[in-house]
DNA sequence: CAGTGAGCGAGCTTCCGCTTGACTT
């Protein structure tokens, strides 16, 4: 018999608990959730009362057995479950399936992994909150309400296989909307005027004065004229202002937060971040990586002060507590932070260690002193005209938390340059060294990457640490967006540079509109959010979450009954479901783009069963349509008649090659030649599959035969060496083998690549 | 792996949040 059984939701967290708890006690662990509601059909009972059906998944029968085991050998249980309202639901879920008392069931609680914290709840038991309970009913059974009874609707009306949700449909509808305000967005140019000056009349390393004028020129002329009265003009300061100011340290990081800036300094997308960040949770070397909370333990900030003071002195240390701002944040756990905060640097691999890092800096930068800087201001007046130039420049007098850490910015233009200026007084004359204006573009929004998807929706307070990232890859799979790169427009850009009073122009390109990892909504993705913001606006508003999430906390508070509150939602939503479904008309996304100029045919796009698909003709006449699927960066939305057209011209013929036919056409995995029942690939931004010459072609064609050859290192009939991305390796019957490090692959005789395979299948047996 | 686009019908798809592996490359 065991004295106390302990059940918390992580092994891990287990785990570290049980040192701190002795012998008496055994901790166990749930995975998390151990029932959800039925996963065939709604598992709701609507007509009564919305009585959850709950049953205990597969893949939870192995926990719940032992679960069950453990506690039938118990004295006295504790669920330690989080305290939050899932946390809450699990602790009753728990007490229901192991068939405990309620009554005398220890619910404890605690916010961080100490040794305190620990002893402390134990000290302090308390009962089920049964609030808290039907609070969670409340949001699961809304959740799968709308989910499964949305979804349905679109396999009817739009598509098998999709999905709406409260969480997802929110998440896609901000990527289409930025996609329309990008495809409205009217780009326009204006010249901006930069001058470089000199305090005196010959130029220095250190005399120069960076500034930019305080009026923008709407053309070129406009810009021409303004450099010719600079030409003129005298200079002289006008003023110069000092100001002080300080910069203060981020908060330690929260789910999201960390998923931002490991995106932001490490490349990483979100759901690597959280695979990275599990690693080290596991091996014991940060905190819990799923919270909202930027709080610190008493521990965790003591230890913090003693590193700073040890490392950097007493002047940079100063411990400050963050409060958690985010909407709807439940802090069942501390904020993400080293386990040992003198431990700055650990074992494991690359990844490991960066993620490590920035966790690590993070959370010391939070507990050190405010940077102190000093602005400097200097505005230039000229003679002949009013326009004021102006140079700002920093100067970082103490560095405090800036020693360690400083967080990155979304913009991506990167840092700002922080100029130094050399010491000027109002009234000295300058001298310019040289003006320029430059033709500079406004640039529409920002497409929306993984990492500033999670930032938007923490802030309107929809989805949880926990779901951040499966989110995203849900909206992916159901092909409502890709995570794409574009490589960007090239464009001129006209500057006018004044140097020693002549003004003359020149034409530079720059690279507009290149887009990396950014998230790109497709066809059917803006498909289903029209449809959904069409039949069902209240679902897809920004706010529908916050204002349930209001309904669930006065549950929660018990000043609202979860029957009254579903009830008044679902009489509601269930109709707008009828409405939908009585409307006949399916939607196509069909678009009509003009007639052919040849034949007066209509051309149109549509969503085809493939994907989308433009079309020559109509079924009604009696010659029959041709169609062309759209290229992958082209939306139903945005495609010209042109575009449209050209889609028909592949694939086309390029002719004969040693009596073969070359044909050039676009395959699923991109523009191609085809050539004697083999395809050879067209380079990536290189060639044109609608402008490749015959000549282009069977170059190709020969690199590829001439690299293909170059694979083969050896061949043992049966047993091949071949060259690979790695590098050499062995293949036999399609599988794979790698060849020992020293070993030459060149000199490989067929006995010793025998003895490799033999080597390696026993070693995986 | 590089194509598909007529129409019918059976059977299936789907949510959000809490936890880890078990997979393959």
């Amino acid at each position: 018999m065991i004295e106390n059984l302990v059940i918390v939701e992580s092994p891990a967290k287990a785990k570290t608990i049980e040192k701190y708890l002795g012998k008496d006690f055994r901790v166990v662990s749930s995975f998390g959730h151990i029932r959800d509601l039925k996963k065939k059909n709604l598992g709701i009972d609507i007509e009564n009362d919305f009585a959850p059906e709950y049953e205990i998944p597969k893949e939870k029968t192995k926990v719940v057995a032992e679960l069950r085991k453990a506690a039938a050998q118990s004295k006295n249980i504790w669920i330690a479950s989080d305290e939050d309202r899932e946390g809450e639901a699990i602790a009753w879920h728990l007490a229901s399936v192991l068939d405990l008392d309620l009554e005398t069931t220890r619910r404890i609680v605690f916010h961080e992994i100490t040794k305190d914290a620990i002893t402390n709840a134990i000290l302090n038991p308390r009962k089920v909150d049964m609030n808290l309970v039907h609070s969670q009913q409340a949001r699961r059974i809304l959740d799968r309400i709308v989910g499964y009874e949305i979804s349905p609707v679109l396999w009817k009306k739009v598509q098998p296989s999709l999905s709406a949700g409260r969480v997802q449909s929110v998440a896609v509808r901000l990527i289409v909307e930025r996609e329309r305000e990008i495809i409205a967005f009217k780009s326009e140019s204006s010249f901006r005027v930069n001058g470089i000056f000199m305090t005196e009349k010959d130029k220095s390393d250190s005399n120069l004065i960076r500034a930019e004028a305080a009026k923008k020129f709407p053309d070129e002329n406009e810009a021409a004229k303004f450099l010719e009265l600079c030409a003129a003009s005298e200079y002289k300061v006008s003023s110069v202002t000092v100001k002080p100011g300080t910069r203060s340290p981020a908060p330690p990081f929260t789910t999201s937060t960390l998923q931002q800036e490991a995106y932001r300094k490490l490349g990483f997308s979100v759901s690597q971040t959280m695979t990275v960040a599990q690693k080290l949770y596991e091996a014991g070397k940060i905190t819990y990586m799923r919270t909202d909370s930027t709080n610190l333990s008493k521990l965790a900030l003591a230890k913090s002060r003693e590193v700073i003071i040890a490392e950097f002195g007493e002047k940079y240390s100063k411990t400050r507590q963050f409060r958690t701002k985010s909407k709807g944040a439940q802090e069942a756990h501390e904020a993400i932070r080293p386990a040992y905060p003198d431990v700055a640097t650990i074992s494991g691999n690359q990844n490991e260690k960066r993620l490590y890092e920035l966790i690590w800096k993070r959370t010391i930068a939070s507990q050190m002193a405010d940077a102190e800087v000093e602005r400097t201001t200097i505005s230039i007046e000229m003679n002949n005209s009013p326009v004021l130039f102006s140079a700002t420049g920093e100067v970082v007098k103490f560095d405090g938390f800036l020693k360690v850490y400083s967080e990155s910015t979304d913009s991506e233009h990167g840092e700002e340059e922080k100029a130094i200026i050399p010491p000027v007084k109002a009234g000295m004359p300058l001298f310019y060294e040289t003006i320029t204006a430059t033709q500079r573009y406004t640039t529409p929004p920002p497409r929306y990457t993984e990492a500033s998807l999670v930032k938007k929706l923490e802030e309107l307070g929809i989805g949880r640490p926990s779901t951040y990232a499966p989110t995203i890859s849900t909206i992916q799979k159901r092909g409502y967006v890709m995570r794409q790169d574009r490589p960007g427009m090239k464009r001129q850009i006209r500057i006018i540079t004044l140097s020693k009073g002549k003004a003359s122009v020149s034409v530079k390109t720059e690279i507009a509109g290149k887009e990396k990892s950014k998230l790109f909504p497709q066809d059917i993705g803006m498909m289903v959010n029209d449809y959904l913001v069409e039949s069902f606006p209240e679902i897809v508003d920004y706010n529908f979450t916050a204002e349930v999430e209001e309904q669930f906390d006065k549950i929660a508070e018990g000043k609202l009954k979860l029957t009254g509150m579903l009830e008044k939602f679902y009489n509601s939503f269930h109709k707008t479901i009828e409405n939908a479904l009585e409307k006949k008309v399916k939607k196509s996304g069909v678009r009509f783009l003009g007639n052919h100029p040849e034949t007066g045919e209509p051309v149109s796009v549509k969503m085809g069963r493939f994907g989308p698909v433009a079309q020559i003709g109509d079924t009604e006449s009696d010659k029959k349509p041709r169609f062309a699927s759209l290229a992958r960066n082209q939306l139903l939305e945005t495609i010209t008649l042109e575009e449209a057209l050209n889609l028909f011209r592949l694939p086309r013929s390029l002719g004969m090659h040693e009596g073969e036919e070359m044909v050039v056409g676009v395959g699923k995995f991109g523009p191609y030649v085809r050539y004697n029942g083999k395809f050879y690939s067209l380079k990536k931004g290189l060639d044109d599959p609608y402008t490749i010459t015959a000549q282009r072609a069977v170059e190709l064609i020969r690199e590829k035969e001439e690299s293909d050859r170059k694979k083969i290192i050896k061949d043992f009939g049966d047993i091949q060496i071949l060259n690979g991305r790695y590098g050499p390796y062995i293949t036999k019957d399609k599988k794979n083998y790698r060849i020992p490090r020293g070993d030459d692959a060149e000199k490989l005789t067929k006995e010793e690549c025998m003895a490799i395979i033999e080597k390696t299948d026993k070693n995986k047996a």
